[in-house]
DNA sequence: GTAGGGTTAG
């Protein structure tokens, strides 16, 4: 094989003449083979040029066959034996980008007594190579043979450690640090902290620092961002103060863990004092600082103080700006963010993640995809964030196509289809009725965490899939994942819309008692729900009596809403009562008493209500229903005439009475109270909002194709009556999201067994 | 003739 001199290797080297033909013949002839030390010839000993050269070549090789070459000459000139050059030679195979540490080992295999040089560069070679186990075996070998570990061994091992090894190994390593009295040097101090670290031992990690009376500000650093991370945000906030009162100057960084802290846990105090050090100049600020000192007052609410450091920075990058953008959706002042959002210079997909999640948030879900689409005709990419939020905004929407159109996309993408992507791809199938397709995905997942348990219970008892929802749970707790608050909601609830009022009864005290979760508000509104729904009224009231906590608008709503389908209007007026008390504007309420007076044909009372109403000012929540047809969402509202399509809707809604009427179906009037002519209370029961919806979805959708709605309100009587007879007449399904739960009509029936 | 590390926005 001939030497390809390498052309840099060539011209870069002031080697004389002589001795590179000396480098080539020695090369050709004995390149394949390994040099050992035993090779040395004392005969080459004639042959001596000085070692200064040849170290100083050692330094300037770029590769393994440059460094061959090298070694090469020193074997054959006897030099390879000086410890300077057999560090070098180790040192490049072991950490330089081209070293072949199998060259390092052969060598290292023939050094009759390595020295501690060797013994580390060789257990740094294994660490980089990711071969923690075979360092921890080095660095025994090392110890039997005699070898005292240094203040390099340590950091060298313990750099490419993994988790396991550090499980493994990390304490009796730890012991021989303390034996060999290195834990003062402040790197192995650092390498050791850094190795509880990765092993999660935080608590021993901090320990480590506690005893250490010289630890690095940056090792106090690795500590904090460890407590963030695992959202110990308090004890973040108090090593801070502990690092103060040990006079342990603060870095950039530091302030920026402590300001991350302190914006979770919402403390303007100490938020302050940090931005107090850097007005007075303890750190040098930096365009991190900023940023994270303009998020520390955004999350306390503080927009004002955040803007004063947003206008007054020289350098502002899409952090800065998303950042404010976030700060005002957290507020709810979601036209302000937009604002900002407007006029961003750039954005990437936090930012439009961040908007598209506030409009979430302040339940504006048709801007939320909107906005989604205007993303779309930017190049940013969105990611699985975004994914999440859009999917949650087609769950709130009922938006199906949509949101199977997303499941596309994602795979298309190759956006990572994590966990929060398939907890939030269940719950879109749920609340958009689809419980094969939620079932499916469920089914599919290697990994399940509570949100995934707790998306299937709940909803699969809103639509109606009580003892499923109960099986969930039992499996649940089979794989030892524990439930929480909202999980029992779901169990509850799953009892409230199946009728199993004695077991719910039994869940509600199982929270406690084997769960440790005291009630809140809103279990003992399920519980009072499961009882009224049921008829039990009385005991329901009793509940209410008898709770730990005040009951709000919402538990004493539960209690009505069982009034009004068991036509009890003396309760419902005591409890309406209770409600005006709370909350005097609550529409909902007079109209809930209105529909109860109207069943119970109390028509004089109904009279002086629907006074008060209008004296009051206060009117009905205005029924209203989505249908998503081609990928877009189309709006009705109770009455409306708006649609393009109106004419079509008029004329469809005229046919399917006459149909409708033919097979049983008469117009359902018990519950309107608007005080009219009979004809009029048809008429107007006739344009509810679900009706025009299914209207408009038989026209625009071929035969056999489900029919998907999502309401505002609470079904009424006559609705539910005819969706019924419009599955069985046109044999279509009909699936409508209520305020309350789903209702799937099918040849006639519904799931929910007429139970709502 | 060798070493180490921390940060902000959804």
């Amino acid at each position: 094989m001939i030497l390809e001199v390498n052309e840099s290797f060539d011209t870069f080297m002031p080697v004389p003449v002589r001795f590179r033909t000396l480098l080539h013949r020695f090369h050709v002839k004995e390149s394949k083979q390994m040099p050992t030390i035993a090779a040395t010839s004392s005969a080459s000993k004639s042959f001596s040029p000085p070692t200064r050269p040849l170290i100083y070549l050692l330094e300037t090789c770029k590769s393994m066959d440059q460094l061959q070459q090298v070694h090469c000459q020193a074997i054959k000139t006897g030099l390879n034996a000086n410890p300077v050059l057999q560090n070098r030679v180790m040192s490049f195979c072991c950490t330089d980008d081209y070293g072949d540490f199998q060259y390092a080992r052969h060598l290292f295999d023939e050094i009759p007594e390595p020295n501690l040089f060797i013994w580390n560069t060789m257990i740094r070679g294994y660490s980089r190579l990711d071969f923690p186990q075979l360092g921890v075996s080095l660095y025994l070998e090392m110890l039997r043979r005699g070898v005292k570990p240094d203040r390099y061994t340590f950091p060298f091992l313990f750099k490419g450690f993994t988790r396991d090894i550090a499980l493994e190994y990390g304490r009796q390593l730890h012991g021989h640090v303390l034996k060999h009295g290195l834990q003062n040097n402040v790197f192995v101090h650092t390498a050791l902290v850094q190795m509880y670290l990765l092993c999660g031992q935080l608590d021993t990690a901090r320990g480590v620092l506690d005893v250490c009376s010289k630890a690095d500000v940056i090792t106090w650093n690795m500590i904090i961002s460890a407590y963030n991370k695992v959202g110990k945000f308090e004890e973040s906030r108090r090593l801070f103060l502990v690092m103060e009162n040990k006079q342990v100057l603060a870095t950039t960084v530091t302030l920026v863990l402590v300001l991350s802290a302190c914006s979770k846990l919402k403390d303007l105090r100490t938020g302050k004092k940090v931005h107090s050090y850097v007005k007075n100049c303890k750190v040098e600020s930096n365009l991190v600082l900023e940023n994270a000192l303009i998020d520390m007052y955004a999350d306390c609410g503080e927009m004002d103080s955040a803007l004063g450091i947003f206008r007054s920075m020289n350098n502002r990058d899409i952090i800065s700006w998303t950042t404010i953008v976030s700060g005002f959706t957290n507020l709810g002042e979601i036209d302000v963010a937009r604002n900002y959002f407007d006029k961003m210079p750039e954005k990437d997909y936090v930012s439009w993640t961040a908007m598209i999640d506030g409009y979430i948030r302040s339940n504006r879900f048709k801007e939320a995809l909107e906005l989604f689409r205007n993303m779309q005709a930017t190049n940013v990419k969105p990611d699985e964030f975004t994914m999440v939020s859009v999917l949650t905004a087609c769950a709130h929407l009922g938006a199906l196509e949509l949101g199977e159109w997303i499941r596309t996309y994602i795979n298309r993408n190759k956006i990572n289809n994590d966990l929060f992507v398939r907890n939030a791809l269940i719950d879109m199938y749920f609340k958009c009725g689809d419980v094969d397709k939620a079932e499916r995905i469920f089914r599919e997942m290697s990994q399940r965490d509570k949100f995934t348990w707790t998306a299937m219970i709940v909803g699969l008892a809103v639509n109606g899939h009580g003892e499923k929802a109960l099986d969930m749970f039992s499996n649940m707790l089979k794989a030892s994942i524990l439930p929480d608050e909202i999980t029992y909601i779901g169990v509850l609830s799953a009892c409230t819309h199946t009728g199993l009022v004695d077991k719910g009864r039994k869940y509600f005290l199982r929270m406690t008692s084997q769960h440790g979760i005291e009630p809140n508000i809103a279990h003992y509104g399920c519980l009072v729900d499961l009882l009224a729904r049921a008829g039990r009224l009385k005991e329901a009231y009793d509940v209410i009596k008898n709770m730990p906590i005040k009951a709000n608008s919402i538990v004493w709503g539960a209690l009505l809403a069982g009034c009004r389908v068991y036509r009890e209007a003396d309760m419902a007026e005591m409890v309406v009562k209770h409600i005006l008390e709370l909350e005097p504007d609550n529409g909902a309420v007079y109209v809930l008493l209105c529909n109860i007076y109207a069943a119970c044909k109390r028509w004089n009372e109904l009279r002086e209500l629907r006074q008060m109403m209008m004296d009051k000012g206060i009117k009905k929540t205005p029924g209203c229903s989505l249908i998503e047809m081609n990928g877009r969402v189309h709006e009705f509202v109770a009455g409306d005439r708006s649609h393009p399509q109106t004419k079509n809707i008029d004329a469809k809604l005229d046919k399917m009475t006459q149909d409708l009427k033919l097979a049983g179906y008469s117009p359902d009037i018990s519950e309107v109270f608007l005080d009219v002519a009979e004809e009029d209370k048809e008429n107007s029961v006739f344009r509810h909002s679900e009706k025009l919806a299914i209207a408009f979805g038989l026209i625009n959708s071929p035969p056999g194709v489900t029919i998907r709605i999502t309401k505002n309100l609470r079904m009424c009587m006559d609705c539910h009556n005819m969706a019924k007879l419009v599955s069985k007449v046109y044999n279509r399904e009909v699936i409508v999201r209520d305020r309350t739960r789903f209702h799937h009509f099918k040849h006639g029936l519904c799931s929910c067994k007429d139970y709502w």
